[in-house]
RNA sequence: GUGGACGUGGCGAAACCGGUAGACGCAGCAGACUUAAAAUCUGCUUCCCAUUGGGAGUGCGGGUUCGAGUCCCGCCGUCCGCACCA
């Protein structure tokens, strides 16, 4: 008699086995072959939500199946732990950062293992804790001896709703990435990594990852941008006032940079930026020019700015000489266009072959001269449009006749030989600026003294702890106001001296955590020759939101720690996976002319099969596009409702299920109504299979072959993360095996289909293995392996086309010749039909697939 | 603007290398079991005409091919990244 699945007995039960047998404990002496499986780990934001079961789900399915295939498996979690939603519950709620963080911590743990993961959790980590942040420092100072670390005063973009400084990669459209506030643009002294030193490697390393989505790869050359060209002086024409002419400097000028040296002789002006150092020291004396850079300063920085604004420009009244031919000189501009921090903040107009530079010649009637042609349009005139395509030099004397690559060549190598100029690399990637003025983060551990300058911390003194008595009641860093925490005495003269008050940017506690899963011991930050057994990462999965910041700071973090010596790594994630999101649809109504739509909860809302009534009134409200769960649409679901009422399998299932997992997933009920049904039809599957007497005694050699069909195809699904499809195929042989007499096949087919499930659902599996009084856990049972001799039938299905039209079709003996084949279709009835007497012109015989007659 | 991805039933989707389009799931319809409901099981479910059967069909328009969802050219649309990068 067929009884219910009950989740949470089975839930509880293997759980606590699992634990019990430390199935999941990475060993780093094991001798078989070591695999790293890994998902981005989490913020600790307050509770799972539905990313966290998607992510974690894949992440697991890949580590129970390696498992099963003979790996030893780390898979491990961890909390990213430090960041300023920790900060802002401390101001809006009054409680400390640590005692919110470590409490959030206690609840997502306890969610994750109800969900049954098969985590290492003896290597769990946060990275607000000193041993995790105190290891980091002692990097840190590793870094800076080996002056990759270095301070600067800078332009830095100033966040005034959070009070901090943001990196680049954290300016969205002009605006913080977290409070959405528009950036400001301030001076401050702070601390650098030169992930610049890198940005050759960064990029060529791209080419080695094979297992990363291609669309990562690009962003990631995209976010390096390279850009090759010529880097040269241009001589500031005596005849014109010099910027600054109290100094009469000796051979004042500036430098620009061109990816297209060849269309020098088109060059009709040139540009400096705003924030440009001649462009400042003239507007001291030009209240006009100071005028135009005060202009340009206000304009922000935004998207929808940046679109509408006019190419502008003010005319110095400078000019320089150019480099190719003394007699030409070229106006000097101040533009707005010009950016002070690519390249050397100014550059040469060449308008007949870019847009930008052609509409600000015309509004400043400048010369337009066509340098670039294609074959018999050297005359033609530049309209509206830039000429960028390929062409031959023109009106360029000894360049006259050369393609664009030549002429490139041509004039870099004239450049060097007379001394102005040299071929030179740009990149668009800048350093990365790592100080936070903020409390809930890394304390940097440096010393400024008075008479010593910067100090680092000495190692012994590791880890600087951040104090616990801090207040939140105003904006800004408690660290600065603390009345003790930063007065020390200077290691090096022993004179009252300051700790820096900055943290470290959070994506530093991320660019390494990963090592120290791998390693993590007491007295130093890992041990690279354990490190190095579980590295690189196997498999990394999360969300592609992390496209270019973290993971290229990962990737810059473990060249750093291989450039100092201390781990033979480069790539630290040799796979990568992003994960489509977890979406819900909305349900609203309208209220009225000009207001935004009332939004109401799923569980506010009962889902018809065609529409949507709300609870409070049964009236229908609109069911809207299914779009990514946020707070301000309620369509945010708690996972934990569902893994109350439907256990952790069916749950598990269901973010497997229906999409493919690099594409968004669409809660909702009936698609986990329907992963219940599939865990109790297993179940019940099981136990009936357990308690039936084997009514037949022979083998079933066609649900063999299916049998091991399936395990071959979902062998290869998971090992292509295509989750979706081997859940297709689990579906396909549930529904094969119960339409299947008895017999022992069918009982190793139904043992088998365990194994299979089990790395998605678990629970199910442990409980249903114990039905067939099979020896210890199908956690500890071996993956399938298929048998290739069941895997290709006796007969084939052979499709029959007239012009390419189906016709009809027919079983047949698997490798029959063609002649026989061909007999076959010509005497079937449909065949003769369609025919109509006629002989077809062609017989078209693809073996074991189809015939296709020409007629 | 620029780089990229995608476009298949009512919905989520499958379809190896160009070879029977729509597997599997959801929703829906019909039936069985039941006093009834739930659960479960069986069948149907791309569209159009129809009795057998036939025709059309993978965003639109062309092309290559015996044969195109798949390859090529040109459009249209949706989504994502970057965004004055010299």
């Amino acid at each position: 008699m067929a009884t219910k699945f009950d989740h949470k007995r089975a839930e509880a039960r293997w759980q606590a086995a699992w634990d019990k047998a430390q199935s999941f404990a990475a060993d780093d002496a094991s001798p078989r072959p070591k695999t790293y499986v890994l998902e981005m780990f989490p913020y600790p934001s307050g509770r799972i939500h539905t990313g966290h079961v998607r992510n974690y789900t894949m992440g697991d399915v890949i580590a129970r199946t390696r498992r099963a295939q003979g790996y030893e498996v780390l898979h491990p979690m961890g909390w990213d732990a430090f960041g300023m939603p920790a900060e802002n519950a401390a101001m809006e709620r009054g409680v400390h950062p640590g005692g919110w963080t470590r409490a959030n911590i206690a609840i997502m743990r306890d969610q994750l293992k109800r969900l049954g993961f098969a985590l290492d959790w003896s290597r769990e980590l946060a990275t607000c804790e000193p041993d995790y942040y105190g290891q980091e420092q002692a990097l840190f100072l590793d870094l800076l001896a080996a002056g990759l670390v270095y301070r600067k005063e800078s332009a830095v973009n100033w966040d005034p709703v959070d009070m901090t400084v943001l990196a680049n990669e954290q300016v969205i459209d002009g605006r913080g990435w977290r409070s959405g506030a528009i950036v400001e643009r301030r001076r401050l002294s702070q601390w650098f990594l030169k992930i610049t030193d890198f940005a050759e490697d960064l990029l060529d390393g791209l080419g080695t990852l094979a297992d990363w989505p291609e669309k990562v790869r690009l962003m990631q050359e995209n976010w390096i941008g390279k850009s090759q060209g010529l880097r040269f002086t241009f001589e500031i024409a005596q005849d014109s006032p010099t910027p600054d002419s109290s100094r009469k400097r000796e051979g004042s000028g500036f430098d620009v940079f061109t990816t297209r040296p060849d269309t020098l002789f088109g060059a009709s002006f040139a540009a400096l930026a705003p924030d440009h150092p001649i462009s400042l020291a003239l507007a001291e004396a030009s209240p006009g020019l100071a005028a135009f850079i005060a202009e340009c300063r206000a304009g922000g920085t935004a998207t929808a700015d940046i679109e509408g604004q006019e190419k502008k420009g003010y005319d110095t009244g400078l000019s320089v000489i150019h480099p190719l031919d003394p007699a030409i000189r070229l106006p000097v501009f101040v533009a707005n266009f010009v950016l002070m921090d690519y390249g050397t903040g100014a550059i040469f107009g060449c308008p007949a072959h870019d847009q930008r530079d052609l509409d600000f010649a015309r509004k400043y009637q400048l010369p337009v001269t066509r340098v670039v042609a294609p074959e018999g349009e050297a005359e033609t005139p530049i309209a509206d449009e830039a000429y960028t395509g390929p062409g031959v030099l023109v009106h360029s004397r000894f360049l006259d006749g050369m393609d664009v690559e030549a002429g490139k060549a041509a004039v870099i190598t004239r450049a060097e030989a007379e001394g102005w100029g040299t071929g030179t690399t740009v990149w668009r990637l800048r350093d990365w600026g790592v100080s936070r003025q903020r409390y809930w983060g890394t304390p940097i551990p440096i010393i400024h003294c008075g008479s010593c300058g910067v100090v680092p911390v000495p190692k012994a003194q590791l880890p600087v702890v951040l104090p616990e008595d801090v207040s939140f009641d105003i904006p800004g860093n408690p660290l600065d106001r603390h009345p003790t925490w930063s007065r020390v005495d200077c290691p090096s003269c022993g004179q009252p001296a300051r700790r820096e008050t900055d943290t470290l940017d959070t994506f530093v506690d991320s660019s390494w955590y990963f090592v120290r899963f791998a390693s993590a011991p007491g007295d130093r930050p890992f041990d690279a020759a354990v490190a190095e057994q579980w590295l690189p990462v196997g498999q990394y999965i999360g969300g592609v939101e992390h496209a270019i910041l973290h993971l290229l700071y990962a990737r810059f973090w473990t060249r750093a720690l291989n450039h100092i010596g201390r781990l033979n790594v480069t790539e630290p994630f040799a796979g990568l996976f992003t994960q489509g999101m977890v979406t819900h649809e909305t349900y609203s109504r309208p209220q009225g002319e000009g207001h935004a739509p009332l939004y109401f909860s799923p569980a506010e809302v009962d889902r018809t099969g065609t529409g949507a009534t709300l609870k409070a009134d049964g009236a229908a409200v609109e069911v809207g596009r299914v779009i990514k769960m946020s707070k301000s649409k309620k369509n945010v679901i708690d996972p934990d409702a569902y893994l109350e009422t439907y256990g952790a399998d069916a749950v598990r299932w269901f973010v497997l299920s229906d999409s493919p997992p690099e594409r968004d997933l669409a809660w909702s009920d009936a698609g986990i109504d329907g992963a219940w049904r599939f865990v109790q039809r297993v179940w019940r599957l099981a136990e009936d299979s357990a308690e039936a007497a084997t009514g037949v005694l022979d083998t079933d050699a066609k649900l063999a072959r299916a049998l091991h069909k399936t395990i071959a195809a979902i062998t290869a699904d998971i090992d292509k993360l295509q989750f979706n499809k081997a859940i297709a195929r689990l579906y396909e042989l549930v529904s094969t095996i119960e339409r299947a007499p008895g017999s022992p096949t069918r009982i190793e087919a139904v043992t088998t289909l365990l194994r299979l499930c089990a790395p998605m659902v678990p629970h199910l599996a442990e409980e249903a293995w114990v039905l067939f009084g099979q020896p210890g856990m199908i956690v500890d049972a071996p993956w399938p392996v298929a048998d290739p001799a069941l895997l290709v039938d006796d007969t084939v299905t052979i499709a029959i086309q007239i012009n390419g039209k189906l016709k009809d079709s027919f079983e047949f003996a698997r490798g029959a010749d063609r002649a026989m084949v061909e007999a076959e279709v010509l005497g079937r009835d449909k065949v003769i039909r369609a025919l109509e007497g006629r002989a077809p012109k062609k017989v078209i015989v693809v073996p074991d697939r189809l015939v296709n007659l020409v007629a």
